[in-house]
DNA sequence: GCTGATCCTAAACCTAAGTATGCTCCTCTC
DNA sequence: GAGAGGAGCATACTTAGGTTTAGGATCAGC
Protein backbone atom coordinates (compact mmCIF):
# COMPACT_ATOMS: atom_id res chain seq x y z
CA UNK A 1 0.00 0.00 0.00
CA UNK A 2 2.27 2.76 0.99
CA UNK A 3 4.61 3.60 -1.53
CA UNK A 4 7.96 3.06 0.65
CA UNK A 5 7.05 -0.39 1.68
CA UNK A 6 9.63 -2.38 0.00
CA UNK A 7 12.37 -0.29 1.89
CA UNK A 8 14.85 -3.08 3.26
CA UNK A 9 16.41 -0.78 5.63
CA UNK A 10 14.08 -0.79 8.83
CA UNK A 11 16.67 -1.97 11.18
CA UNK A 12 18.12 1.93 12.02
CA UNK A 13 18.74 5.54 10.81
CA UNK A 14 21.05 6.49 7.87
CA UNK A 15 23.75 7.35 10.51
CA UNK A 16 23.73 3.33 11.86
CA UNK A 17 26.93 1.85 12.19
CA UNK A 18 28.09 -0.77 9.70
CA UNK A 19 30.82 -3.75 10.95
CA UNK A 20 32.23 -5.27 7.69
CA UNK A 21 33.92 -8.65 8.52
CA UNK A 22 36.09 -10.45 6.11
CA UNK A 23 37.61 -13.72 6.46
CA UNK A 24 37.42 -17.24 4.31
CA UNK A 25 36.26 -18.84 7.08
CA UNK A 26 32.35 -18.96 6.74
CA UNK A 27 31.94 -20.36 9.89
CA UNK A 28 33.87 -17.16 11.46
CA UNK A 29 31.99 -15.07 9.19
CA UNK A 30 28.34 -16.07 10.88
CA UNK A 31 29.58 -16.51 14.47
CA UNK A 32 30.48 -12.79 14.05
CA UNK A 33 27.38 -12.03 12.06
CA UNK A 34 25.65 -13.21 15.05
CA UNK A 35 27.45 -11.72 17.97
CA UNK A 36 27.49 -8.43 16.09
CA UNK A 37 23.81 -8.53 15.41
CA UNK A 38 22.78 -9.41 18.68
CA UNK A 39 23.98 -6.17 19.77
CA UNK A 40 22.01 -4.59 17.03
CA UNK A 41 24.60 -3.55 15.02
CA UNK A 42 24.60 -3.52 11.12
CA UNK A 43 27.23 -6.27 9.47
CA UNK A 44 28.21 -7.08 6.25
CA UNK A 45 30.54 -10.19 5.64
CA UNK A 46 32.72 -11.04 2.88
CA UNK A 47 35.19 -14.00 1.92
CA UNK A 48 38.05 -11.76 0.58
CA UNK A 49 39.42 -8.84 0.44
CA UNK A 50 38.39 -8.39 -3.23
CA UNK A 51 35.12 -8.82 -2.43
CA UNK A 52 34.97 -6.01 -0.20
CA UNK A 53 36.29 -3.64 -2.79
CA UNK A 54 33.77 -4.30 -4.35
CA UNK A 55 31.08 -3.21 -2.21
CA UNK A 56 29.74 0.09 -2.18
CA UNK A 57 30.93 1.59 1.25
CA UNK A 58 27.97 4.26 2.84
CA UNK A 59 29.25 7.18 4.20
CA UNK A 60 28.60 6.29 7.90
CA UNK A 61 31.03 5.40 10.86
CA UNK A 62 32.35 1.47 10.21
CA UNK A 63 35.08 -0.54 10.94
CA UNK A 64 36.74 -3.40 9.28
CA UNK A 65 37.40 -6.80 10.92
CA UNK A 66 40.01 -8.62 9.19
CA UNK A 67 41.98 -12.15 9.64
CA UNK A 68 45.67 -11.46 9.08
CA UNK A 69 45.87 -14.74 7.53
CA UNK A 70 43.46 -14.27 4.21
CA UNK A 71 44.39 -17.07 1.62
CA UNK A 72 45.98 -14.43 -1.88
CA UNK A 73 46.35 -11.52 0.32
CA UNK A 74 47.76 -11.30 4.06
CA UNK A 75 45.52 -8.88 6.21
CA UNK A 76 48.49 -6.72 6.85
CA UNK A 77 49.15 -6.41 2.45
CA UNK A 78 45.31 -5.81 2.67
CA UNK A 79 45.84 -2.78 5.18
CA UNK A 80 48.83 -1.24 3.36
CA UNK A 81 46.49 -1.53 -0.07
CA UNK A 82 43.72 0.11 1.53
CA UNK A 83 45.48 2.78 2.79
CA UNK A 84 47.20 3.41 -0.68
CA UNK A 85 43.56 3.34 -2.26
CA UNK A 86 42.89 6.17 0.17
CA UNK A 87 40.26 4.20 2.44
CA UNK A 88 40.72 5.06 5.91
CA UNK A 89 38.57 2.69 7.46
CA UNK A 90 39.43 1.58 11.49
CA UNK A 91 40.44 -2.03 11.36
CA UNK A 92 40.89 -4.67 13.91
CA UNK A 93 42.35 -7.62 13.36
CA UNK A 94 41.92 -11.23 14.50
CA UNK A 95 44.64 -14.23 14.46
CA UNK A 96 44.74 -17.36 14.87
CA UNK A 97 48.85 -17.78 14.66
CA UNK A 98 50.40 -14.40 14.65
CA UNK A 99 53.12 -13.41 16.01
CA UNK A 100 54.96 -10.09 17.19
CA UNK A 101 56.20 -8.30 14.73
CA UNK A 102 52.98 -9.00 12.47
CA UNK A 103 51.43 -6.90 15.27
CA UNK A 104 53.60 -4.49 15.96
CA UNK A 105 53.48 -3.93 12.04
CA UNK A 106 49.79 -3.89 12.19
CA UNK A 107 49.32 -1.48 15.28
CA UNK A 108 52.34 0.58 13.31
CA UNK A 109 49.78 1.31 10.66
CA UNK A 110 47.05 2.16 12.67
CA UNK A 111 45.17 -0.69 13.76
CA UNK A 112 42.46 -0.43 16.48
CA UNK A 113 43.14 -3.75 17.90
CA UNK A 114 44.53 -7.11 17.05
CA UNK A 115 43.07 -9.89 18.88
CA UNK A 116 44.22 -13.24 19.06
CA UNK A 117 41.71 -16.51 18.84
CA UNK A 118 40.16 -17.48 20.96
CA UNK A 119 38.94 -14.18 21.88
CA UNK A 120 36.11 -13.28 24.14
CA UNK A 121 33.00 -11.90 22.37
CA UNK A 122 33.32 -9.05 24.86
CA UNK A 123 36.77 -8.02 23.85
CA UNK A 124 35.60 -8.14 20.09
CA UNK A 125 32.52 -5.73 20.95
CA UNK A 126 34.86 -3.52 23.09
CA UNK A 127 37.47 -3.03 19.75
CA UNK A 128 34.89 -2.91 17.39
CA UNK A 129 32.96 0.36 19.70
CA UNK A 130 36.35 2.08 20.37
CA UNK A 131 36.73 1.56 16.62
CA UNK A 132 33.43 3.41 15.65
CA UNK A 133 34.09 5.60 17.24
CA UNK A 134 37.40 6.43 15.91
CA UNK A 135 35.63 6.30 12.20
CA UNK A 136 32.93 8.81 13.84
CA UNK A 137 35.62 11.58 14.89
CA UNK A 138 37.72 11.44 11.23
CA UNK A 139 34.47 11.17 9.28
CA UNK A 140 33.43 14.38 11.05
CA UNK A 141 36.77 15.84 10.87
CA UNK A 142 36.33 14.86 7.31
CA UNK A 143 33.55 16.66 6.30
CA UNK A 144 34.45 19.87 8.23
CA UNK A 145 37.54 19.86 5.89
CA UNK A 146 36.02 19.57 2.79
CA UNK A 147 32.90 21.38 3.36
CA UNK A 148 35.48 24.07 4.33
CA UNK A 149 38.16 23.16 1.08
CA UNK A 150 34.37 23.77 -1.32
CA UNK A 151 34.10 27.01 -0.09
CA UNK A 152 37.48 27.88 -0.70
CA UNK A 153 37.06 26.41 -3.85
CA UNK A 154 34.61 29.64 -5.26
CA UNK A 155 37.95 31.66 -4.31
CA UNK A 156 39.83 33.18 -7.71
CA UNK A 157 43.38 32.53 -7.81
CA UNK A 158 44.00 36.16 -6.83
CA UNK A 159 41.37 35.82 -3.47
CA UNK A 160 43.16 32.94 -2.05
CA UNK A 161 47.22 35.03 -2.57
CA UNK A 162 44.89 37.68 -0.76
CA UNK A 163 43.55 35.16 2.16
CA UNK A 164 47.08 34.17 2.63
CA UNK A 165 48.28 37.25 3.11
CA UNK A 166 45.48 38.30 5.47
CA UNK A 167 45.48 35.67 7.74
CA UNK A 168 49.47 35.70 7.88
CA UNK A 169 48.54 38.81 9.76
CA UNK A 170 49.60 41.86 7.01
CA UNK A 171 47.87 45.29 6.97
CA UNK A 172 46.32 46.26 3.91
CA UNK A 173 48.84 48.28 2.88
CA UNK A 174 51.43 45.85 3.19
CA UNK A 175 49.72 43.08 0.89
CA UNK A 176 48.83 45.91 -1.26
CA UNK A 177 52.93 46.43 -1.63
CA UNK A 178 53.68 42.96 -1.58
CA UNK A 179 51.69 41.60 -4.95
CA UNK A 180 51.81 45.64 -6.49
CA UNK A 181 48.52 46.49 -6.45
CA UNK A 182 46.23 49.35 -4.59
CA UNK A 183 45.15 49.14 -0.85
CA UNK A 184 41.54 49.54 -2.50
CA UNK A 185 41.81 46.75 -4.11
CA UNK A 186 43.25 45.06 -1.41
CA UNK A 187 39.88 45.69 0.38
CA UNK A 188 37.24 44.57 -2.42
CA UNK A 189 39.09 40.79 -2.11
CA UNK A 190 39.00 41.05 1.22
CA UNK A 191 35.06 41.79 1.05
CA UNK A 192 34.54 39.24 -1.43
CA UNK A 193 36.32 36.51 0.31
CA UNK A 194 35.09 37.27 3.91
CA UNK A 195 31.13 37.01 1.72
CA UNK A 196 32.47 33.71 0.06
CA UNK A 197 33.97 31.76 2.62
CA UNK A 198 31.18 33.10 5.14
CA UNK A 199 33.36 34.00 7.72
CA UNK A 200 32.44 35.96 10.37
CA UNK A 201 35.26 37.75 11.34
CA UNK A 202 38.66 37.87 10.42
CA UNK A 203 39.30 35.44 13.81
CA UNK A 204 36.87 33.24 11.56
CA UNK A 205 39.22 33.36 8.59
CA UNK A 206 42.01 32.93 10.75
CA UNK A 207 40.41 29.46 11.96
CA UNK A 208 39.90 28.64 8.42
CA UNK A 209 42.80 29.12 6.86
CA UNK A 210 44.21 27.33 9.64
CA UNK A 211 42.08 24.33 9.06
CA UNK A 212 43.05 24.59 5.46
CA UNK A 213 46.78 24.55 6.30
CA UNK A 214 46.92 27.79 3.64
CA UNK A 215 50.79 28.78 3.50
CA UNK A 216 51.64 32.30 2.72
CA UNK A 217 53.23 32.13 -0.48
CA UNK A 218 56.68 32.83 -1.17
CA UNK A 219 57.43 36.73 -2.63
CA UNK A 220 58.86 36.19 -5.83
CA UNK A 221 62.45 36.66 -5.87
CA UNK B 1 96.11 24.29 31.78
CA UNK B 2 92.71 25.55 30.96
CA UNK B 3 90.43 26.09 33.41
CA UNK B 4 87.46 23.59 31.64
CA UNK B 5 90.09 20.70 31.04
CA UNK B 6 87.99 18.63 33.95
CA UNK B 7 84.52 19.07 31.62
CA UNK B 8 83.65 15.24 31.08
CA UNK B 9 81.36 15.29 28.37
CA UNK B 10 82.86 16.40 25.04
CA UNK B 11 81.34 13.83 23.14
CA UNK B 12 78.53 16.09 21.78
CA UNK B 13 76.49 19.44 22.13
CA UNK B 14 74.07 20.41 24.73
CA UNK B 15 71.46 19.13 22.44
CA UNK B 16 73.11 15.53 22.18
CA UNK B 17 70.16 12.29 22.70
CA UNK B 18 70.66 10.19 24.97
CA UNK B 19 69.43 6.46 25.27
CA UNK B 20 68.29 5.29 28.00
CA UNK B 21 68.67 1.13 28.74
CA UNK B 22 66.72 -0.44 31.39
CA UNK B 23 67.12 -4.16 31.43
CA UNK B 24 68.47 -6.32 34.59
CA UNK B 25 70.52 -8.81 32.61
CA UNK B 26 73.92 -6.85 32.52
CA UNK B 27 74.92 -8.70 29.45
CA UNK B 28 72.22 -7.05 27.54
CA UNK B 29 73.19 -3.60 29.19
CA UNK B 30 76.44 -3.99 27.99
CA UNK B 31 75.89 -5.21 24.55
CA UNK B 32 73.12 -2.34 23.99
CA UNK B 33 75.54 -0.09 25.58
CA UNK B 34 78.72 -0.75 22.61
CA UNK B 35 76.17 -0.98 20.52
CA UNK B 36 74.53 2.41 20.99
CA UNK B 37 78.18 4.01 21.54
CA UNK B 38 79.15 2.65 18.31
CA UNK B 39 76.86 4.78 16.15
CA UNK B 40 78.33 7.66 18.26
CA UNK B 41 75.02 7.83 20.72
CA UNK B 42 75.15 8.83 24.21
CA UNK B 43 73.91 6.20 26.47
CA UNK B 44 72.83 5.28 30.16
CA UNK B 45 72.55 2.02 31.71
CA UNK B 46 70.21 0.98 34.51
CA UNK B 47 69.34 -2.45 36.18
CA UNK B 48 65.98 -1.25 37.16
CA UNK B 49 62.84 0.96 36.70
CA UNK B 50 63.51 2.50 40.10
CA UNK B 51 67.38 3.57 39.21
CA UNK B 52 66.20 5.16 36.35
CA UNK B 53 63.40 7.11 38.03
CA UNK B 54 66.15 8.07 40.13
CA UNK B 55 68.55 9.72 37.94
CA UNK B 56 67.81 13.48 36.54
CA UNK B 57 66.71 13.30 32.55
CA UNK B 58 68.19 16.18 31.40
CA UNK B 59 65.75 17.99 28.49
CA UNK B 60 67.12 16.81 24.91
CA UNK B 61 65.77 14.32 22.72
CA UNK B 62 65.94 10.74 24.42
CA UNK B 63 64.06 7.23 24.31
CA UNK B 64 63.95 4.73 26.66
CA UNK B 65 64.83 0.72 25.94
CA UNK B 66 62.82 -1.62 28.33
CA UNK B 67 62.63 -5.33 28.68
CA UNK B 68 59.37 -6.68 29.07
CA UNK B 69 60.09 -8.31 31.80
CA UNK B 70 61.90 -6.61 34.48
CA UNK B 71 61.98 -8.70 38.16
CA UNK B 72 59.92 -6.33 40.20
CA UNK B 73 57.26 -4.36 37.81
CA UNK B 74 56.56 -5.53 34.86
CA UNK B 75 57.70 -3.54 31.79
CA UNK B 76 54.12 -2.53 30.99
CA UNK B 77 53.43 -1.73 34.39
CA UNK B 78 56.26 0.67 34.21
CA UNK B 79 55.24 2.40 30.94
CA UNK B 80 51.87 3.02 32.83
CA UNK B 81 53.64 4.14 35.92
CA UNK B 82 55.73 6.87 33.76
CA UNK B 83 52.86 8.23 31.98
CA UNK B 84 50.88 8.85 35.22
CA UNK B 85 54.14 10.42 36.81
CA UNK B 86 54.10 12.82 33.45
CA UNK B 87 57.37 11.59 31.79
CA UNK B 88 56.67 11.36 28.52
CA UNK B 89 59.41 9.27 26.66
CA UNK B 90 59.24 7.42 23.68
CA UNK B 91 59.42 3.65 24.65
CA UNK B 92 61.19 0.34 22.19
CA UNK B 93 60.49 -2.60 23.80
CA UNK B 94 62.23 -5.77 24.19
CA UNK B 95 61.55 -9.21 25.08
CA UNK B 96 62.50 -12.90 24.81
CA UNK B 97 59.10 -14.70 25.54
CA UNK B 98 56.15 -11.70 24.73
CA UNK B 99 52.85 -12.40 23.89
CA UNK B 100 50.85 -10.62 21.27
CA UNK B 101 48.21 -9.45 24.13
CA UNK B 102 51.00 -7.41 25.90
CA UNK B 103 52.37 -6.05 22.47
CA UNK B 104 48.86 -5.00 21.67
CA UNK B 105 48.60 -3.06 25.01
CA UNK B 106 52.43 -1.78 24.63
CA UNK B 107 51.52 -0.43 20.99
CA UNK B 108 48.24 1.09 22.44
CA UNK B 109 50.03 3.29 25.05
CA UNK B 110 52.24 4.77 22.68
CA UNK B 111 55.09 2.43 22.14
CA UNK B 112 57.48 3.09 19.20
CA UNK B 113 58.95 -0.35 18.71
CA UNK B 114 58.56 -4.01 19.84
CA UNK B 115 61.70 -5.90 19.32
CA UNK B 116 61.67 -10.06 20.00
CA UNK B 117 65.20 -11.24 21.19
CA UNK B 118 67.09 -11.72 19.63
CA UNK B 119 66.71 -8.93 16.81
CA UNK B 120 69.03 -7.69 14.48
CA UNK B 121 71.19 -4.50 15.54
CA UNK B 122 69.93 -2.67 12.81
CA UNK B 123 66.36 -2.81 13.99
CA UNK B 124 67.54 -1.56 17.42
CA UNK B 125 68.76 1.60 15.58
CA UNK B 126 66.12 1.85 13.45
CA UNK B 127 63.84 1.97 15.76
CA UNK B 128 65.87 4.19 18.24
CA UNK B 129 66.19 6.67 15.40
CA UNK B 130 62.38 6.76 14.92
CA UNK B 131 61.90 7.36 18.92
CA UNK B 132 64.61 9.78 19.48
CA UNK B 133 62.83 11.72 16.28
CA UNK B 134 59.61 11.51 17.73
CA UNK B 135 60.68 12.53 20.75
CA UNK B 136 62.23 16.01 19.10
CA UNK B 137 59.03 16.71 17.21
CA UNK B 138 57.23 16.11 21.04
CA UNK B 139 59.68 18.51 22.63
CA UNK B 140 60.01 21.60 20.18
CA UNK B 141 55.92 21.61 20.21
CA UNK B 142 55.90 21.17 24.10
CA UNK B 143 58.73 24.09 24.50
CA UNK B 144 56.05 26.30 22.48
CA UNK B 145 53.17 25.62 24.40
CA UNK B 146 54.78 26.32 27.56
CA UNK B 147 56.36 29.71 26.04
CA UNK B 148 53.31 30.80 25.46
CA UNK B 149 51.77 29.66 28.32
CA UNK B 150 54.40 31.97 30.36
CA UNK B 151 52.72 34.94 28.30
CA UNK B 152 49.77 34.18 28.77
CA UNK B 153 49.89 33.68 32.58
CA UNK B 154 51.55 37.17 32.65
CA UNK B 155 47.67 38.23 31.63
CA UNK B 156 45.41 39.41 34.42
CA UNK B 157 42.20 37.66 34.74
CA UNK B 158 40.31 40.69 32.62
CA UNK B 159 42.46 40.17 29.78
CA UNK B 160 42.50 36.35 29.88
CA UNK B 161 38.38 37.11 29.47
CA UNK B 162 38.59 39.71 26.96
CA UNK B 163 41.21 37.98 24.53
CA UNK B 164 38.87 34.97 24.83
CA UNK B 165 36.34 37.22 23.19
CA UNK B 166 38.54 39.19 20.86
CA UNK B 167 39.66 35.60 19.35
CA UNK B 168 36.32 34.05 19.03
CA UNK B 169 35.69 37.34 16.62
CA UNK B 170 33.77 39.66 18.49
CA UNK B 171 33.74 43.38 18.31
CA UNK B 172 34.82 45.67 21.01
CA UNK B 173 31.56 46.42 21.74
CA UNK B 174 29.72 43.41 21.62
CA UNK B 175 32.91 42.59 24.69
CA UNK B 176 32.23 45.29 25.82
CA UNK B 177 28.05 44.49 26.01
CA UNK B 178 29.22 40.89 27.06
CA UNK B 179 30.96 41.59 30.07
CA UNK B 180 29.40 45.18 31.13
CA UNK B 181 32.45 47.36 30.55
CA UNK B 182 33.00 50.57 28.57
CA UNK B 183 33.97 49.95 25.08
CA UNK B 184 37.09 52.05 25.58
CA UNK B 185 38.51 49.97 28.26
CA UNK B 186 37.79 46.85 26.22
CA UNK B 187 40.45 48.87 23.79
CA UNK B 188 42.35 49.52 26.62
CA UNK B 189 42.90 46.06 27.29
CA UNK B 190 43.54 44.82 23.82
CA UNK B 191 46.37 46.73 24.01
CA UNK B 192 47.67 45.14 27.24
CA UNK B 193 46.97 41.72 25.82
CA UNK B 194 48.38 42.46 22.42
CA UNK B 195 51.89 43.85 23.77
CA UNK B 196 51.94 40.80 26.68
CA UNK B 197 51.25 38.48 24.43
CA UNK B 198 53.85 39.71 22.23
CA UNK B 199 51.46 39.38 19.00
CA UNK B 200 52.22 41.19 15.90
CA UNK B 201 48.63 41.38 14.78
CA UNK B 202 45.41 39.94 15.74
CA UNK B 203 45.84 36.85 13.49
CA UNK B 204 48.77 36.20 15.57
CA UNK B 205 46.86 35.97 18.48
CA UNK B 206 43.63 33.94 16.99
CA UNK B 207 46.85 31.63 16.07
CA UNK B 208 47.78 31.79 19.86
CA UNK B 209 44.50 31.12 21.38
CA UNK B 210 44.54 28.03 19.01
CA UNK B 211 47.33 26.88 20.43
CA UNK B 212 46.63 27.65 24.09
CA UNK B 213 43.16 25.74 23.48
CA UNK B 214 41.44 28.75 24.89
CA UNK B 215 37.71 28.66 25.26
CA UNK B 216 34.95 31.25 25.53
CA UNK B 217 33.50 32.07 28.72
CA UNK B 218 29.86 30.92 28.99
CA UNK B 219 28.17 34.07 29.60
CA UNK B 220 26.89 34.30 33.19
CA UNK B 221 23.13 32.51 33.24
C1' DG C 1 48.71 55.08 55.92
C1' DC C 2 51.40 54.55 51.80
C1' DT C 3 52.43 51.92 47.52
C1' DG C 4 51.55 49.29 43.63
C1' DA C 5 48.54 46.62 40.87
C1' DT C 6 44.29 46.19 38.71
C1' DC C 7 40.24 47.89 36.75
C1' DC C 8 37.55 51.32 35.01
C1' DT C 9 36.47 55.62 32.26
C1' DA C 10 36.68 60.06 29.30
C1' DA C 11 38.33 63.14 25.61
C1' DA C 12 40.96 63.74 21.68
C1' DC C 13 43.04 62.01 17.92
C1' DC C 14 44.71 58.99 14.25
C1' DT C 15 44.93 54.91 11.42
C1' DA C 16 42.83 50.74 9.48
C1' DA C 17 39.05 48.46 7.62
C1' DG C 18 34.92 48.12 5.00
C1' DT C 19 31.21 49.62 1.66
C1' DA C 20 29.09 51.84 -2.36
C1' DT C 21 29.19 53.80 -6.91
C1' DG C 22 31.21 54.05 -11.23
C1' DC C 23 34.47 53.18 -14.49
C1' DT C 24 38.40 50.66 -17.58
C1' DC C 25 40.64 46.72 -19.38
C1' DC C 26 41.29 41.96 -20.54
C1' DT C 27 40.01 37.29 -21.61
C1' DC C 28 37.25 33.48 -22.40
C1' DT C 29 33.10 31.58 -24.18
C1' DC C 30 28.91 31.13 -26.67
C1' DG D 1 30.79 40.42 -31.33
C1' DA D 2 28.19 40.30 -27.15
C1' DG D 3 28.21 38.94 -22.53
C1' DA D 4 30.24 37.29 -18.33
C1' DG D 5 33.73 37.24 -15.04
C1' DG D 6 37.82 38.67 -13.21
C1' DA D 7 41.04 42.23 -12.02
C1' DG D 8 42.03 46.84 -11.13
C1' DC D 9 41.45 51.80 -9.63
C1' DA D 10 39.33 56.35 -7.78
C1' DT D 11 36.30 59.04 -4.80
C1' DA D 12 33.56 59.45 -0.87
C1' DC D 13 31.94 57.95 3.36
C1' DT D 14 31.25 55.11 7.65
C1' DT D 15 32.69 52.21 11.20
C1' DA D 16 36.21 49.79 13.87
C1' DG D 17 40.51 49.66 16.05
C1' DG D 18 44.16 51.71 18.70
C1' DT D 19 47.04 55.26 21.45
C1' DT D 20 47.85 59.00 24.54
C1' DT D 21 46.86 61.65 28.42
C1' DA D 22 44.57 62.07 32.60
C1' DG D 23 42.17 60.69 35.82
C1' DG D 24 39.12 57.76 39.94
C1' DA D 25 38.14 53.42 42.65
C1' DT D 26 39.37 49.26 45.01
C1' DC D 27 42.26 46.08 47.34
C1' DA D 28 46.54 43.57 49.16
C1' DG D 29 50.67 43.94 51.49
C1' DC D 30 54.21 46.35 54.04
Amino acid sequence: MTPRSNSPRNVGGPDEPIVYVVDDDVSVREALRNLFRSVGLRVEVFGSGAEFLQSKLPDVPSCLILDIRLPRLSGLDFQADLAKAGIHIPIVFMTGHGDIPMTVRAMKAGAVDFLTKPFRDQDMLDAVTAAIERDRNSRNEAKIRSDLHALFATLTAREREVMALVTTGLMNKQIAAEIGIAEITVKIHRGNIMRKMAAKSLADLVKMAQALEIQRPAPPQ
